[in-house]
DNA sequence: TTGCATTCGACTAATTCAATAGAATTACTT
DNA sequence: AAGTAATTCTATTGAATTAGTCGAATGCAA
């Protein structure tokens, strides 16, 4: 149980992303220097952060990057999103075919909790949220 | 973000021998048939159950095993504990010396909430409140 | 002493992860 | 139009982890 760098590098990508202000996007370098990734990992990162919506190149070359929706308007399980499939701890629970005991089992619904709690955690806190903290 | 499956098999394995009567114990060869669980891989989790404390094989041979305390004194991150290192979604949320931003990461106590909340979840539920949900 | 159960450690095949490298593309600048 | 910096894409790599297997050693008991 991790989170793995793609989403903490991207976290942090948002955040970077989210502080500049409006009138000037962000370049990838300028985020890969204030956050300690590499250049080459980032853009990565960029591509899945782009990907699923959260930010937008406007125009081309040095225009660089800005938020595509309000801060309180992405949570961080978005976040996780841009970068892996929706949370499933444990196969069966999603999938009852996948295991022949599942009608009796009861790890089952006990695992299917515990990874409702988790997502659920990850989507009540909104980037805005993160952002405030930082103050 | 998958739970492995020594842990799953792990909490299997302990409502199987839980259920048992407490004449007597429960042989590795019937938990691995009941559970579907490789006979050869299911040794390394009763080592690690044993290791942990959980469960005892009391006499030698034929004497099987039995559950170590009451099911209502074994919580699920009891079991997660016989397999993995205390739970640390991120690194640098448990060691500051981690990462330099530290200091004023927004993101570090946002993965330490979490950290924080998916591990209560495994504390709270015991092995008792799941065998009483098969019934 | 034979056999079954248990225990231990080494090994492996497959997958995933984190990161790098290089090429191709884009579009601003002059 | 040419040069250049930024961006995007694809492929590759090396390390680590996972899930499971295998074989041998040990222990006890009939």
């Amino acid at each position: 149980m991790k989170i793995n760098t793609k989403v903490r590098y991207g976290l942090r990508a948002m955040i970077e992303i989210a502080e500049k202000d409006n009138l000037t996007g962000i370049l990838q370098k300028e985020i890969a220097e204030k956050q300690d990734i590499p250049l080459n990992y980032l853009d990565s990162i960029i591509s899945g952060l782009r990907g699923a919506g959260l930010i937008i190149n406007a125009g081309g070359k040095g225009s660089g990057y800005f938020i595509a929706k309000a801060p309180e308007n992405i949570s961080v399980y978005d976040i996780y999103r841009a970068f892996e499939a929706d949370l499933t701890l444990v196969q069966c629970s999603c999938d009852a075919n996948e295991c022949l005991r599942s009608d009796y089992c009861p790890t089952k619904d006990y695992w299917f909790m515990l990874n409702k709690t988790i997502k659920d955690t990850m989507k009540a806190t909104t980037l805005y949220q993160l952002l405030e903290n930082k103050k």
